[in-house]
Formats: structure tokens, C-alpha cells, sequence
DNA sequence: TATTGTTATACTCTATAACTATA
DNA sequence: TATAGTTATAGAGTATAACAATA
């Protein structure tokens, strides 16, 4: 390969081959997980963001719009979408008046329940394809993974 | 946690937890990726259909848009797209007259070589902020990723 | 003057439906 | 009649630029 010419380090070489694998394997992966919508209403991004309001508490658009790597006024419509059906509510900033706060409501923790459940349906029809060993490295990964997502 | 009626294995518990992780963090690694684009002209799309054709050698667009997800009308447009930036040739099915065969022309073998060297800046920046054993979780990984891609 | 968030607008990518040509 | 690919059209999601309010 190529690349070691410049890279002479092997376990760069090795990591690079593993990001090449790694970026075909998350664009695709990513497609795959935009059909198999647990809700048709709700946008990966949507769910992205409900999540991420489940781990954090609460947010500004501001931060959410960091979090998720998407600009401002992306991040503006998104959260009234979701506000919209009812899902998240806006406060005031207790400190600064230019921002807002962000969080969940119940409606949405009881739609994360439901969604978990029917992840699970999609899980169970993977179950049979990946053995324990690869079901171990993936599990191994995935906190990797979501430090990459956020670096 | 009420998948466990229907899936009483508990490492199949840790799987969900995990396949939680991974569709958030895959989703949020798409986003960034996305901006990190090699050539502002290429779509991730694109880039993931010449990555198909170095591995594969050719293939028909049908093929194609199995592979990567997408409905054939949009692999026409991507293939068209990339013809017209003279990174793929097409010619006429040898057996089958409605089908055509893509295959990637040298320009896209050099446009290949270039994007690596782009990735190893990324991945140069990030080498400082994952230790050798993250890096290790996610070379074991990356195959299992592949695989669930095209699953 | 800088920053947070919003509005207005346009672009990119993909999908669905209808069509053509070949099997 | 079924399949491969295309054309035409519409929709979802995001970005950029310009603007408002507050720091």
C-alpha cells in the first residue's frame, strides 16, 4: 500500500487502513440506520438530539447545535420540530436573555422507551449474523466511537 | 429493561446498549466525515461508490446501488456525475444488453492516493487523542462494521 | 463590538413514479 | 411479463447570508 511510503510508523499505517475501513463502513451504516427509522416522523438528527438531551439533561440550541455538528440555524429548526410534537421544551436562560434552555419531556422519555424497544426488533434479526466475538468487539468500540463522534 | 421477556441473555442486553451507542455515534461520525471531504467536489456517496469499484474492480449500477443503499435512479445520477468528472468509464454488459458496466478510470486511482494522504492529516490529529488501546478496539472493529454495512 | 439565536433563501442528496429498452 | 436503467419531479435536511436582541 501506498501510503507507508510517508507513513513509515506501522501502526499508523495499520490505523489508516482501519479509518479507510471505518469511513465506507459509517457512511453506509449510516444510510442503512436512516431506513430503519424507529419512528417515520423523526429524523436521525431529531433522535440524535433527543439522546443526546437524555444523557446531558438539558442544553442551549447553541450547544446542541456544537454537539450534533450541525450550524445554528439547523439546530433552530430541529428544536422546533421537536417542540412542535411535543417532545422537548424551551425555557428562558436564567443567566442571559439572548439564550434558551432546552430539555425533554416526559412524552419524549416514554418515546425513547418505545424506541429502544423497537431497536431491539432490529437487533434480534442481526443477532444471527454476528457471532459473540464480533458482537464483543463491536461493544468494545462503541465508547470509541461516540469519543470520535464528539472530539 | 422489557426486551429481556422476549431475549432473557443478558450479554444480549449489552448488545442493545450497544447498538444504542453505535446508531448515535455512527450517525454523528457521518456528519463530521461528511465535512472532512477529501474533495469539496466529491458527495460521501461518490467517494464510497470509488471505494466499491478499487475493491471490486466493476460493477453494473444496479449492483452499485445495492451495495451503497441507495434507490437505482439515484446511482444513475451518481454515476453520471462521476463520468463527467472522469473518475469512471462506463461500457456496454458483454452479455446483457441493458446493463452497463462502471469501472474506475486512472485519474480516480490517483484522486484515490491523494485522499489518502488527506485522511492521514485527520487522522494525524486525532492520534493524539485516542491511546494505542482505542485505537486497537477500533481496527478489531472496523471489519464487524463493514460487515453490518452490507448486511 | 461580539455573541446567541432567528428568518429567508438556496443547494445537495435522495426517493418515488412513470417511461424505454432488453430479456 | 419481468428486469435494468433512465427521466422528471418532489421532498427532506442542511448551509449561507442577513438580521434582531442581548452581552
Amino acid at each position: 500500500m501506498s501510503y507507508s511510503n510517508y507513513m513509515p510508523d506501522l501502526s499508523h499505517g495499520d490505523n489508516a487502513a482501519a479509518v479507510n475501513s471505518l469511513r465506507s463502513a459509517v457512511m453506509r451504516l449510516g444510510r442503512r440506520l436512516k431506513h430503519q427509522r424507529v419512528d417515520e416522523s423523526l429524523s436521525p438528527t431529531e433522535m440524535s438530539v433527543l439522546g443526546t438531551l437524555a444523557r446531558c439533561g438539558s442544553a442551549t440550541p447553541g450547544e446542541l447545535a456544537r454537539k450534533e455538528h450541525v450550524q445554528p440555524p439547523s439546530m433552530t429548526r430541529i428544536v422546533a420540530l421537536l417542540e412542535a410534537k411535543g417532545l422537548v421544551k424551551l425555557e428562558p436562560h436564567p443567566e442571559d436573555r439572548r439564550q434558551k434552555v432546552v430539555s425533554q419531556t416526559e412524552q419524549a422519555e416514554a418515546m425513547l422507551e418505545q424506541s429502544r424497544r423497537k431497536r431491539n426488533v432490529w437487533l434480534a434479526s442481526l443477532a444471527d449474523e454476528l457471532d459473540e466475538d464480533e458482537w464483543a468487539k463491536l461493544r468494545a468500540a462503541a465508547p470509541v466511537l461516540e469519543k470520535l463522534a464528539h472530539l
